[in-house]
DNA sequence: GCGACAG
DNA sequence: ATCTTGTCGC
């Protein structure tokens, strides 16, 4: 069992938001999502360049079909990112260079990948949620590292789950195996997804990596268009 | 003071 | 995230 469960220190003025955060979380972020309608799986990624000012972030987004397998559409988006990284406000740095390469995307994907966590998040709202809400879509956040929750016992076979909740026993996502005996990714709902469809989405879309390929094609877009730009 | 800290 | 080569193994 692991646990890691980290309040991270808030200012004043964002305490409210919280609470708000946190009522709203439970009433519209997590439904089940119809795996029927799933056609089109998208997933984006950033990757940064040292710059005074801030740095130079090149956003990519690809989509996919159902299994991540076909590229169907892409995007990259080159702009400044005017916020650092800090522990818990990853949205901060990385939302706005996001939501720039989703709008000059041609296709509006099923459902959407986020390198980063939704709900399994110390405010229950990390960077798949506001990302969700931006673009009213579903999203997951499916992360490489756990970041907040109490962590049940994991099988060791792709497809084993363990249920990641708070200290209230509340499921926030899953840790999720996606190859035998690899390590296993952090999954949880953005928005207009639960817990066990997201899982589902995640799994179905890892060929014979520990990353689903989809997140894989975008981290692999944004690398390249950084080497170009250089 | 020291460690922890999605990407 | 990023800085970085080769290398051991399936």
């Amino acid at each position: 069992m692991v646990t890691i469960v980290r309040e991270l220190p808030l200012p004043p003025d964002e305490h409210n938001l919280h609470e708000a955060q946190i009522r709203w979380a439970r009433e519209v972020i997590v439904r089940p999502l119809d795996l029927q309608k799933v056609r089109t799986i998208a997933a984006a990624d950033v990757a940064y360049e040292s710059e005074a000012g801030g740095d130079r972030a090149y956003a990519a987004v690809v989509v996919t079909d159902a299994s991540g397998s076909q590229i169907l559409d892409r995007a990259i988006w080159t702009g400044i990112a005017d916020s650092p990284y800090t522990p818990g406000r990853f949205a901060l740095r990385e939302a706005a260079c996001l939501l720039e390469a989703f709008r000059l995307l041609k296709t509006i994907p099923d459902v959407v990948l986020i390198e980063g966590h939704g709900r399994a998040h110390p405010r229950r709202f990390g960077l798949a949620c506001v990302i969700g809400l931006s673009l009213d879509l579903p999203t997951i956040g499916c992360a490489k590292t756990p970041l907040y929750g109490v962590i049940s016992p994991l099988g060791n076979r792709r497809g084993d789950q363990a249920e990641i909740r708070d200290l209230s026993g509340e499921v926030l996502g899953c840790a999720l195996r996606t190859q035998d005996g690899v390590r296993p990714v952090y999954v949880s709902p953005g928005y207009g997804v639960d817990v066990l469809s997201a899982a589902a989405v995640v799994l179905g879309s890892c060929s014979s990596y520990r990353i689903p390929d989809p997140q894989r094609w975008a981290h692999q877009h944004s690398v390249k268009a950084r080497q170009k730009g250089k």
